[in-house]
DNA sequence: CGTGTAAGGAATTCTGACACG
DNA sequence: CGTGTAAGGAATTCTGACACG
């Protein structure tokens, strides 16, 4: 429980740097949060803070764009994957619920 | 050949947020750099960038500096490693070209 | 709709130095 | 030796707006 984020979770990256990494203008990256696309934490300041993973998501909706796509249309698709993720979730821990409820709580190391 | 770095290798941490997943002062950053004990980039403009491997890096040397080691001693004692290291990878290195050399070249994927 | 840009301000980082010890 | 701090400046980031289309 409470396993603490690896690396590509952590939300450690300024967008100066995403820039870098991505080749994206500050103006889209930040337009991309706009549109509800990327969920960026703030510094106390109110500086952005990218994860690695965001930047991997930021190169797929650039592409995304590319192809023609509109934002709104990222978002839908984002939020079906998302939706088919979660239920993944569900049924998983519920095979592992039967499993507890049979053979008693085992934590997995 | 040419792997790009993995998240952990990567330096794109500014030093405000490596002072705050360290607890370290910004000084005390800057000062261990001073010695010679790590090695950020920088930005086009001067900042310092760190990977999460610059940050697990701090907080070993935090933890020597607590026990009262001083700069130098833990700049020898990371040196000895990487030395020691270093004679691994040549090691590995001779017994892979020795295989290649029987066994003709084989890219590992 | 998606992106560029100029504007003004605030947060962030930098260096070199003085201080204590 | 290791660290805090005030100082002044430069780089970085922020927001809201106008522009084009």
């Amino acid at each position: 429980m409470g396993k603490d984020l690896s690396y590509k979770d952590k939300k450690v990256i300024t967008i100066g740097v995403v820039r870098d990494l991505t080749g994206l203008s500050e103006r889209q990256i930040r337009y991309y949060e706009e549109r509800k696309l990327i969920f960026p934490e703030r510094s106390p300041g109110g500086s952005r803070k990218y994860s690695f993973a965001d930047v991997e998501l930021l190169m797929d909706i650039a592409n995304k764009i590319e192809d023609g796509l509109q934002t709104h249309e990222i978002r839908k698709e984002m939020l079906r994957e998302e939706k088919k993720q979660n239920q993944e979730d569900v049924r998983r821990k519920m095979i592992q619920g039967q499993l507890n409820a049979q053979f008693g709580i085992r934590k997995r190391q």
